[in-house]
DNA sequence: ATAGGGTCTCTAGTGACTAGAGGTTCAAGA
DNA sequence: TCTTGAACCTCTAGTCACTAGAGACCCTAT
């Protein structure tokens, strides 16, 4: 029986991210001893450890939700798994091809100082005046 | 002069976002008409359009604060605002190759469901299982 | 004059935590 | 056995960059 900062340890996931986890239903809420604090078994253990791989995967908590409830069905939920994962890969590749435009236009910002040397910031301009760059970066910034 | 909703569809900012905006001090509050109704003239559009194309860029509103505050200044704080760019270039890189390593992944991880044809999904079990996969991929999950 | 759309302020919600207050419990050393 | 200090408990509020909604006001066209 492992304490939650001994399986923070074993984890690597924080203390207070755990009982956030219990919070909001991710983590089954487990045994407690006589002073009430909680008491984690292998189970207990596991259950974090996948929680954890998931987020390291960029998986949202409801990703990670479904994933959990998918586990205890049958195999033919295989194939849930892995339509939540394909499009997860989907979503980290899109963010790939987003942030490759981004860098592209800050590399050639970034190129602007060195070169320009009039009285006003090239810099500063090529932020203000999207006309400057090639004008097809992504204009959502939600997707980072 | 514009009315919010005017410089909203100009700039592709959101009506609520531009007030927002204001309120943290990010876009200096303008005129109102007799009543009280937001009014924006020329300069007030190229500054959102300058936080629009940061934005864009993925910068951090702090960021863009201090490229706004160096853009009244001297010439010499051009340096000031090239090393902001240049360290949201190097976020994006890291960025990028961080999720590269997810995409790798999570490839592996997305083929193993047409390959495994057990009584268990293996997709569920890769998940769990860190030491499965190459084991270095990101496990900070803020840099996204 | 009225209808509708746009605008105003204000509060609260999002996701995934993180920080702090104020109190309780546990484990190790004296 | 006592004490000390670390770890634990719950609860609330803060983070970032918005977004949504309520309820009221204003502006323009018919």
């Amino acid at each position: 029986m492992f304490s939650i900062g001994a399986l923070s340890k074993a984890t690597g996931v924080k203390v207070p991210t755990i009982r956030y986890y219990e919070q909001i239903g991710l983590l089954a809420p487990g045994q407690r001893n006589a002073g009430n604090q909680r008491r984690y078994d292998q189970a207990g253990l596991q259950a974090l450890q996948f929680i954890k791989h998931a987020r390291d995967l960029g998986f949202a908590l409801d990703d990670i939700r479904a994933l959990i409830a998918l586990d205890g069905t049958a195999r033919a939920d295989c194939a849930a798994a892995d339509r939540i994962a394909a499009a997860q890969l989907q979503t980290v590749r899109d963010r790939i091809a987003r942030l490759q435009r981004l860098a592209q236009e800050l590399e050639r910002i970034s190129g602007l100082c060195q070169s320009g040397h009039g009285p006003e910031c090239r810099v500063l301009q090529a932020l203000g005046d999207h006309d400057q760059c090639g004008g097809d970066h992504a204009c959502d910034i939600k997707g980072f």
